[in-house]
DNA sequence: TCCTAAGCGAGACGGTACGTCTTGTCTTCCA
DNA sequence: TGGAAGACAAGACGTACCGTCTCGCTTAGGA
């Protein structure tokens, strides 16, 4: 029995690649809504017919990619599976080798629905690490929105501001600050 | 000395408000990208070419706008000069009194454009309230966006989940983890 | 010597009547224009590329399909050898009882390369019988065509207009304002 | 008073006009469907939505011009009251002298809609002409459409096939032959 | 009977045109 | 002198076809 799950036709494979590459390359150029869908074809050698087929519009492209990094993420995540927020020390690695990439993603240039569909993705990662709260009055969600603005404003200002600072001293700070934030309610 | 030095027309006056009237009206509606100038005009009863004469597009209009909240939260973080943060309240009781406006502002709707203001806004304010961490390879800066970035999120939270949750709730929670937080870097 | 020297592979006849038949249906029901390369291959279940490997377009398919017309046609003429236009009666005849097909073929609802088609072919008809013109100012060919606009103009309004004459006061009204007409010049 | 009827904006006759002119000047280039809007536009130095404010597509600009052409008409039709189908003769003139025009209107490259249009307003200008046959065989739309399809067929075969022969020859024809087929029918 | 060339469907692909929408500039007229 | 009205060029949008192509499947017809 062979590999080929379904004939995937090489092809097809090449185009969404093509077009995924050719997205990112121009999210680090300019803004999102300077980009337009031909601008994205032109970069990938694709006709702009053969992108509607693929896609809806170029933030389905987005997202489509987007599928790949929460992967990666879920997968980092498994590894650290001893220590509370243990993905965050991945994902700020990851940000950091990819700085490229995650200013396009988060920073100025980049749009909204990227940076909510992030936000979205780091309160479903902090939500399953963190207890219900103590005190009544502090429901559980406004603790998990907490610590994700933190963290993602953190990682964004770390990330655009070019900051000359490590993963370690971005880890370091998120932790000293954030346990004790924690430790008050949970 | 005369009074209108500028002159400014009563008239025009006019037309600024109900165009700022009209996309405030808008923003709570629909997202922003689907707001066009003409939607604008139309509701506000201006011509399209007189928008122009005045804001470059919809984005200078709604910053325009914006320097009205900025001077209300300046004037607000005045009477608190005791306490650290003190401003936050405030911006709480104002945010839940416009709930709409700000969720317009805020939450899924909005555009990045806004969002992104917002969180200078709220940055700015906040420095101005921190002392330097102890902790050199803590960046004063890192501390203040990982304020701003908890504040604004569990703020947008709150607005745009519709928690029934009050006021003080939200500020409780916010200098319980806060104040911990701080403690522990500055 | 055996039959099929390019064995036609009976396959390939089943498409090209499948193909040919869904282009007459679907010009009973549609303009010409309106009728895409698409329509025809899903009404015959035959696949858009294997149209194209028998086909140039559709206005090839409907040519191939004209020269069966055009057989027919002179296969009557051979019959009414003995006068002069004798023809007529016959395609009038054809065409009463193929009323929907050539509606869709010269009707409002057809196309420019069908009706040139079609004049051409009567024109040809015609110039084989008739003799030259006496008058030396009178061109043979104008005769030719100003028939042959005169007999189309007149089949088309009766199958088009859905007109209750019957093909009997057709051949009449065109005999009896032809007969005259040709006497005079020739 | 002054003149202005509705102040027609100088700008928008000179769009209009640079648009007809474009048209007829393609007509005479190329096939009827092979000319795109954008082709248009490029001719005549419009914007491609100017010219969609103006008109649903290249056949309303078409039309349009058309009526001036029927008015033309109508009124050389004034002028030779005295003689049934007098309009012939001036029709033919403007036909020899814009020869040009009418191969495009009427010949191989012309466009369904257009010969359609034409037939109808030649088979108007015919029907205001004749008595009612005496033949009740006879339908009095049959002898339009007959004498119609016998003009327009001579008329396009003429300006088409680049014939020397003149208007007066072609006048001679059409007369000749159609005074003795009317005078067998009316 | 096998196997080999074809016919065939499915559908990716680049391309062109469509008609719609929005933008920002501009001109013209009215109060 | 504003402001209203709206013409205009520009250009992106998403859709529809077109004609070309590559890919496997099937299915005869000749070995």
């Amino acid at each position: 029995m062979t590999a080929g799950t379904s004939a995937p036709d090489r092809r097809v494979r090449r185009t969404l690649d093509a077009l995924r590459a050719a997205l990112v390359a121009l999210m680090t150029e300019k803004d999102w809504d300077e980009i337009s869908v031909q601008d994205i074809c032109d970069r990938a050698n694709v006709g702009r017919s053969t992108f509607y087929t693929h896609f809806d519009d170029k933030g389905a492209l987005l997202l489509a990619g987007f599928e790949d990094l929460r992967r990666q993420l879920r997968a980092h995540r498994g590894k650290e599976r001893g220590q509370r927020l243990g993905w965050a020390r991945g994902l700020i690695d990851h940000a950091y080798e990819q700085r490229d990439l995650f200013r396009a993603l988060l920073g100025k240039r980049s749009g909204h629905l990227v940076t909510r569909r992030f936000r979205r993705l780091i309160a479903e990662l902090i939500k399953q690490d963190l207890a219900r709260p103590r005190d009544e009055r502090i429901h559980a969600d406004a603790v998990v929105h907490y610590v994700a603005g933190a963290f993602l404003e953190l990682l964004t200002w770390w990330i655009d501001a070019r900051s000359p600072l490590g993963p370690d001293d971005i880890e370091h700070t998120f932790r000293r600050m954030t346990e004790p934030a924690l430790a008050a309610v949970l």
